[in-house]
DNA sequence: AATGAATGAGTCTTCATTCAT
DNA sequence: AATGAATGAAGACTCATTCAT
């Protein structure tokens, strides 16, 4: 199926190009909307995003194949807000973390490593989801900007944390550097799982990624040699 | 479409229920299979791999639809070969950075990180078939298993380097973990750049990976608490 | 098109791989499953077996090309139930024919002959899907089952009422061969019929089938050598 | 596939629309014919009219698929002539009984039956081949003509040998009404065999068929009432 | 003479979408 | 609001045929 990125917007904003009732959002309609969303997301990690129908999608809802066309302007609409969602809930997964780890930066950037492998944070439906997402948003300006999104304020976020934390310490970092670093092993422990959970398990990424932080921020050595 | 994971192996093995002429291998036929295979490569590169289409291929190939049948049971061999070819080049090319960089360990672990970003190793056309590959391999046992199969002689390679760089310079590390940490790194930065190529360069990449074989290898303070 | 036996059950029962719905069975549902038999049988009649394809069928249902997907699980399928529709209804013909003769068995005899000759059992497009389908019965475990169960039923009928005349008539006959014999002239007289239909009319056929139930339970002269 | 009627005469007599060069006979090139045609029969036997393909025929030949562009306008033609092939084939077979019973016209009745249920004239493939005719001789000018004329050949000799019987016994008979009944009774088997050969067995048709003679021409009583 | 490489038309099937009820 | 009937476009695959070698 194309990826249709036109109807990438929000469809109360997008005004497509065949007319459509906007179909204002009453409480039911809400409902029904998160309702095919969520099946959607189950069903891409069921069966993969290539293998989504409108089928799969509804037949996870319960309702019937027809219902998708009341609430989205089409398929593509429909698994673009899956998608968005999913984005959604693993960035508030991390500020809840990073909020309940209290005020010490260090706290928190391992706070984060722990949402980023474990529930709600991290979940198989959502994982898949978004390796689903990374296989795909190279060729899709709407995923594009989706994984843009997420990763650009996880990585200023850990960042601003591994500043406060080598200030403390009194460590000289890029913190930039360190925090592409982080984001990026994160990731690749996503891809990893996803595609080989029986290497790549999330207790080891998570033990990884913990030992990854304190690697990058321990004193150094008076004749340390890395940059 | 979807991946009949059935017909993953060869196509000289295979016993489809239809007797399948078992095509001779001549110099043409291998010529043509390459061929294809080739085009599906730029194929799937160009408007990835959920888009692909046969005729998509052939056109990229210069040849008539027709034709794929003649090399290959039919799509879905045609795209498994693809992507296998993608990840034997890729395994080909770290090798041959390995041999061309001598036998010191700290010399070869560097070398395998300038061959992960640089031609003809890291190109962007066998980055976005391979991250199409780990976008899908969760939901194809075939593609799963060139997953697994690249990463895990990656990872022993590094492993093997990373402990005997330790060995030499006194430094005591977990090697798996280590390795770990390092391929699922590259794997982020790979996924990273294709999804999002303006902020993960080849080149930032490369020297994060280079950093991070230092900051793992150096020397550590007494007081280091790291793992 | 290569028939496919395995799908030769009804929809209800068969499991394909991928999940296929079950269909509730609506008004409408079954009403169209039938307009695509019927069209399916002019369908074979005007075209031929196998030149029949989902084209021909659902423009003579008046339908468009993708409706076949609805109702049945693909084409084999469909052309199975129209198969099987024909074989119904010249059962049904001649049990409705036998009925309507009343008791005696040689007025019986005689109804299932003209029953096998006019209509509504013998219809030009009734007795070309026939005859279809013993030109491909041999090759279709499917159809030869249809083949096999109307004619065992006809014969076994017919070689009980031969019996009943024969006792009558103090005639003694071997019924099971004359049966085997009386539904193979009509076999053949269908066929005749279908493939050269100026030598062979249907009213010439029933003349001959009458005279040939005549003669075998007539009674014989003293010196008759017959077995 | 189209039988196209058109082509169905001679290679060597025909006018095809695209020029084609008449590859004027040599002794090689009436071995290649013959090759193939034997091919296609057995071909047709195995996998029925419908599912032969020019591979499936070339294969059965030895040769590769290219070669039948060499020896025939196409694969109709190809088939057409296997079909004339097997229709000449059963003629002769029955003129050769005929000839080898000797003078008397119940002989050669009987020998005709003889020849109709065992080799050469009846083999199992001739025997399905045949049917696969029959099956499609409606929809096909071509097959129709061969249908007709090995049956007009046949029951006219059968019709003559008759009237000789009944003028030599002193029956009256409807020679041209028996004739059919006859040859259609043999059609009925044939068919019958083919697709169900369990029921139907060459054996017990040919008994029935003498039988059938003996029926037909036995002295009748007096008080008959046979037309 | 024979091969097999290549073509492209034709067919079945899937599926997103529309719409009357 | 929800259904499911119907459409038609798009894709994979088969296969007869052509033709250079």
């Amino acid at each position: 199926m194309r990826m249709d990125d036109r109807i990438g917007e929000r469809a109360g904003n997008s005004t497509t190009l065949r007319a459509r009732r906007p179909r204002r959002r009453s409480r039911i309609s809400d409902e029904r909307r998160r309702d095919l969303i969520d099946a959607a997301i189950r069903s891409i990690s069921e069966v993969g995003y290539n293998e989504v129908t409108v089928q799969s999608i509804c037949e996870a809802a319960g309702f019937s194949r027809g219902l998708i066309g009341h609430y989205f302007t089409g398929k593509d609409e429909l698994l673009l807000e899956a998608v968005r969602q999913v984005a959604r809930e693993l960035g508030d997964a991390m500020r809840a973390a990073i909020r309940a780890a209290g005020p010490d930066p260090y706290d928190r950037l391992h706070a984060v490593v722990r949402a980023s492998f474990t529930p709600p944070g991290f979940t198989p439906e959502k994982a898949s989801v978004w390796v689903a997402l990374t296989g795909t948003a190279r060729w899709s300006p709407s995923l594009a900007e989706i994984y843009r999104s997420l990763w650009r304020s996880y990585r200023q976020g850990i960042a601003r944390q591994m500043t406060r934390v080598a200030e403390q310490r009194g460590v000289s970092i890029d913190a930039d550097r360190a925090a592409l670093m982080f984001t990026q092993m994160v990731e690749g422990f996503w891809v990893g799982w996803t595609a080989d959970p029986v290497a790549i398990e999330p207790d080891a990424a998570e033990v990884a990624c913990h030992a990854f932080l304190d690697l990058l921020l321990r004193r150094p050595t008076a004749t340390d040699v890395s940059a």
